[in-house]
DNA sequence: AAACCAGATGTTAGCGCTAACATCCAGGGC
DNA sequence: GCCCTGGATGTTAGCGCTAACATCTGGTTT
């Protein structure tokens, strides 16, 4: 009989950490009831949690995420993606999301799809591809094969910020009835030329919806709707310039409506520079609701979006979804609030 | 001879994707060919290459990101800590590493200590359990458990922000050479009774250290440097009442040293609502160096940290290790760079 | 005392992929 | 014709964990 070795295992990978095995070795059990001592305690006589916990701390063992959710199809990665993170806006939904997320074991993946449509449709392959347990993404309009593909997949797809049906659940604001409504607020206050300001309105077509509301409720009363756009992103500085175009531009506009506050306190603080009288000479609104706006003089008009709370219902909703307690698309309209300032 | 049935397998689990193998039988080549294709495609002819990638699209194939990181041990994730998402500052920060990680095909895991170390230790614990590439924390101290699980742990660890020698790569500015910095411009411009407000500073130490800088210097010069703290975060209205409560408990104070520009800028608008004129009747000073501060009058003096620079070479640094290139621990001084404005 | 039950724990077989080694084959040198 | 070489492709054996099923224990029921 020949001394037959085992034929000398192939070789080890991996940086040889311990492992459930280390710990089910060293305090005299088996490996499944390591597992359940991390993953459902209560399942456990108390005296072998014990005896497995200490294991645990004296091996130094820690617990790969990768095989866990490989086995179990299921990660706890929540998959959110947004267009920018130069805007505060999505920074303050993303705080609303982490959050809540974060309280029930979920990790976010983050992803920036800088507004171009194809990239998020790699950025949900991707995600997809780490068998998330749901993804967030911003709007109702992605790329044809993306919507495809997020359709035919099992798990909760929320779509944020924007209202309507989408492809599963949503939670946002109307952006057209918000453009009308400032309009309205505009022309209430006795404003007649109003020139709409927007910064990067290819991609961001959020603002071209409240554009196109303030646009239609203006044409109802009879009244042009010019529009001034600018391609870069929008900043301070931005909203500075789109001041000086306007006032040089189109000399006698009354009010400058602008897609977000940043935009309109750049213009405000630009003014106030300039020693152009807000709202004597121009008016100034806002949209967004940025803590900054009301802290200078004159305060800004704007229209308040309840940003963390988008953040906080869309999750608290996927979470719902996941643990099987709601079942149905739906619709989640979070509204939107005038807060009239003194710049118009 | 018992017709012996294959025992009736247990079931399958899994959405039932489809899998490289489908992909495989599709095209007609084995597995491991069209994993070549996905991760090193020049190694496959490329008439293999083009049935294989047909076939994935046919079939719909995603990758299974979860099993691909199992079997190599490595999974393009970075862990990326941070203190807060409410500070600006590091949402500048995690944009320059998320642009430079990005470019690399290397996805982030965000994680948010909220000032809490051991949370913080929570995290790297989880982070490292997804086999992440390398991980990027703020600052130097942690938990001591947290670092000695770094120091074993065998990939790059980048500590950011603050300036110093830690636990391998560090790439940050130096807080108290900061603070002393702006408290010498404003003993450069005859201010003496000056007050140092912070927001927040149990946990960021960093706004302490910047105080100890500015208090050293003082001292040098034989004058008092008092601090005046407030629990809650840095916010404009935390700045506000951080200027109404020193004006009214300590008048003839000449000068106020703010921890971050979102406090001064908070304390310049208040005060120019009350009619409090600056710097004649009290100087203001900042740090960090935020747009917003250039755009009100008056101007504010502010220290700029160079915020996304520390994030993508942050992130140059770290990916350069990862692929062999430097292999020393290294710290990197950005440096800083004083903004005199008018308002101090 | 046999039968029954429920709670705790164990055994087995993958999850879908890739590292390492093995094989194949065409072309070149002698 | 033979051997050599190197690029392309295939075979095998896990990576570390968990779902499903199996078993074992000590009480309770009849």
């Amino acid at each position: 009989m020949s001394n037959s070795e085992p034929p000398e295992r192939r070789k080890r990978r991996g940086a040889d950490n311990p492992t459930l095995a280390d710990v089910a070795r060293e305090s005299g059990v088996s490996t499944i009831t390591v597992s359940r001592v991390l993953n459902s305690p209560d399942s456990v006589r108390p005296a072998t949690r014990e005896r497995v916990e200490a294991a645990i701390e004296r091996v130094g063992y820690v617990r790969n995420m990768l095989a866990g959710s490989l086995a179990s199809a299921s990660s706890r990665f929540i998959a959110v993606i947004v267009p920018s993170l130069s805007n505060v806006v999505f920074i303050e939904v993303i705080q609303g999301l982490q959050t809540t997320f974060e309280k029930h074991g979920y990790q976010i993946l983050l992803g920036n799809t800088e507004y171009d449509m194809r990239r998020e449709y790699e950025l949900v392959q991707t995600f997809l591809g780490w068998s998330s347990s749901a993804l967030v993404t911003t709007g109702l309009r992605h790329d044809a094969a993306c919507t495809a593909m997020l359709k035919r997949w099992q798990k909760p797809v929320m779509e944020i910020m924007e209202l309507g049906q989408g492809i599963d659940l949503n939670v946002g604001l109307s952006h057209y009835a918000a453009g009308r409504c400032m309009a309205q607020h505009l022309i209430d206050q006795g404003y007649r030329r109003i020139v709409y300001a927007g910064a990067q309105m290819d991609g961001n077509y959020r603002a071209r919806l409240r554009y196109e509301g303030h646009r239609d409720l203006l044409q109802e009363h009879g009244l042009e709707a010019p529009l001034e756009e600018w391609p870069e992103a929008s900043a301070l500085e931005i909203g500075a310039e789109a001041f000086r175009h306007v006032v040089r531009q189109r000399p006698g506009t009354e009010a400058i409506h602008c897609a977000d506050d940043t935009l309109a306190v750049g213009a405000i603080l630009h003014a106030s520079r300039a020693g152009i009288r807000i709202p004597d000479d121009v008016a100034i609104a806002g949209f967004t609701g940025l803590p900054f706006g009301q802290h200078i003089t004159p305060r800004l008009t704007t229209i308040v979006s309840p940003r963390e709370a988008i953040g906080r219902i869309a999750a608290e909703q996927v979470i719902a979804r996941i643990e099987g307690k709601a079942v149905k698309p739906s619709v989640h309209d979070v509204g939107f609030e005038l807060c009239v300032g003194e710049s118009a």
